[in-house]
DNA sequence: GCTGGCACTCGTTTATACTGAGTGCTAACA
DNA sequence: TGTTAGCACTCAGTATAAACGAGTGCCAGC
């Protein structure tokens, strides 16, 4: 890794002198100044010395100062820099994660497991928690069943992985006899039991093509109804916890972008769409204010890492916080959380 | 009605000036002074004279000051006056109650019907709009059926009253074969369908009573595993809507109560009690600020309607805002909301 | 009983000055 | 050449005071 490009040509004493400043500015808040940084940072420096530092961080955009007579603060690059190569991560209180790992256990079902994760990422970091529902794609097809409810409305029951049960009622052209249904669902149940719902999507099409030519209209039925089933699939669809916390914190407290972030949330979509791009993402992602190019977040930064179970990808986790947060803390606790829901997930 | 004791002794005029003065308030959320009511109200009196009938009401506590040098607002008594016996009730703006009837569709089903409702509420009256979910225990048993997950985790699937879908896992003291299960699901299907929930908790309780004696250990499987299903039944719930609409009101401004509020709409418990005491009013029920004596409340007034269909009461709506609502506007509207909303699920 | 008048109250606004934290720059020092 | 002490300067925040004005209570007269 080139880290002369990574730390922007800085020498190690400025690097060092970044790092005390964010990790000040991020305990107290205030605008640091070059008096507290002289006497916080193992370089005995005098202020005047480390005015001079600034001056050169601040023309590198890293920090700014708020005005004339503050400290000075750390700008999203300064945090970036600081995430990525200066922040010494902190490893996870044992008795903590103790806790924590108590919370989930073996009884419990995959929905719970998923807001249980995010009740706790909110509940330790004292922000906002985020879990993705498990990804439904790779999930199998287990069982189908009709209900005729009036004469054109079917009420579809289909059940995913072992415990996810869904429904749906599809309006058909004609009208089925109870006998019709049930045969439909026996020969759907036959031939896709076992097999993902992506593929089972996929072999729906090719069914279809292939069994036009044949005569058989049963099965031409099955098959047509399955795939008004599964054509607009479940979107997908996230947990969130906590989201009061926000309300905590000054930086946040301006009530109209508060109000944009909590209508965000409640949109769902344009989150999801941010979540998605840290699915496959190796390890944690992390978006600092404006990074996340999405407006209602400018003033917070996301935290995630994908959890997984077998080797597949299941969803997202992350916490939502304002820009200043420990992240050396937060870090690997998004971290470790997303590998204990992991677990808790496996044998589900 | 004993309009002596309604209006606190109080003569007509000012009763008319409370008006005014309520209808003002709720206007432009200032203070209102006897120099504006002078020239608001009809009467033709001076502001002095208005200040006298002031001071009366203030005594009797329906309105106050809040310093020496502003003019006056309600009270909750002056509220509750105003609403009982005071307000003008402005009928529902036809063209909106076009609009609100094609909102619900007849395709649509009960819980999107709910979310609609709820959603209405909220941008209709730029408040929060809430709305409780049909109660469960008129419902009809439909359809239940078993699935084996693993050696004692068993799959319920029931469908309620033609459409509702519920599932639940349930652990069982030994192994039961999918024949067994198939065989559990015809028995209970064949003796319980087309029986409300109620009805058929109480009926299982006998059964196993019953059924003890007798020796067919199949059925007191079924029934015992009907019980695991019902027992806890699933809590009841609701909808809430624009609950970020209640951030543009200046005196909900407060972090701190404005926290509280939101925490108490996702604990739900408490609203969920509040609401209930709504259920079995007649028409439209209100409580102004600490009337709920519930703290989250304090500074807001809720207006319910319970909705129902086919002479049952199926649940509760209703709009939460700030005290200082257009209670004349938000009445008839909550009122029939509550009716479309019953039209809706009528044939569902 | 209603009204005009008047003294009084008190929150709000505006102006002014003061304070203190922090800076940038410069000159001197090691 | 890098570091430091010193000093003038900036500027948000706070305090103080004065002026303002909306509104009141009360009283005397119509």
């Amino acid at each position: 890794m080139n880290t002369s490009i990574d730390n922007h040509n800085l020498d190690e004493r400025s690097l060092l002198l970044l790092k005390a400043l964010v990790e000040r500015y991020v305990q107290d808040g205030q605008p640091v100044g070059s008096r507290v940084l002289s006497k916080d940072s193992q370089l005995n420096l005098s202020p005047a010395t480390i005015r001079n530092v600034m001056a050169d961080l601040e023309d590198m955009g890293l920090i700014r100062s708020p005005h004339t007579s503050a400290g000075r603060v750390p700008t999203v690059s300064g945090y970036r820099l600081f995430v990525d190569s200066l922040l010494t991560v902190q490893s996870v209180d044992k008795a903590l994660l103790n806790k924590v790992n108590n919370e989930f256990n073996a009884s419990m079902e995959k929905d719970e497991a998923v807001e249980k994760a995010s009740k706790i990422l909110s509940e330790v970091t004292r922000m906002a928690g985020v879990v993705t529902l498990p990804n439904r794609e790779i999930v199998q097809f287990r069982h189908i069943e009709f209900l005729k409810l009036s004469n054109n409305r079917i009420l579809v029951i289909f059940v995913a992985d072992e415990q996810e049960v869904h429904n749906k009622i599809i309006h058909t052209d004609r009208t089925f006899s109870a006998a019709e249904l049930q045969q439909a669902a026996n020969y759907l149940n036959s031939i896709y039991a076992g097999e993902s719902l992506a593929d089972v999507r996929e072999a729906i099409v090719k069914d279809l093509e292939h069994n036009q030519q044949q005569v058989n209209q049963a099965m031409i039925d099955a098959v047509t109804m399955a795939q008004h089933v599964f054509e607009n699939t479940p979107h997908e669809d996230y947990v969130v916890s906590g989201q009061t916390n926000l309300m905590d914190f000054s930086e946040l407290s301006n009530m109209e972008r508060l109000k944009q972030l909590f209508e965000a949330f409640n949109q769902k979509q344009s989150v999801l769409h941010l979540l998605d791009k840290c699915q496959h993402a190796e390890g944690v992602q992390i978006f600092i204010g404006e990074e996340s190019d999405y407006e209602p977040f400018q003033e917070c930064s996301l935290v995630t890492a994908p959890y997984s179970a077998e080797g597949q990808v299941l969803g997202v986790l992350g916490v939502i916080g304002p820009t200043r947060m420990a992240y050396e803390k937060v870090i690997p606790f998004v971290d470790v959380t997303a590998k204990l829901l992991g677990a808790a997930l496996k044998n589900r």
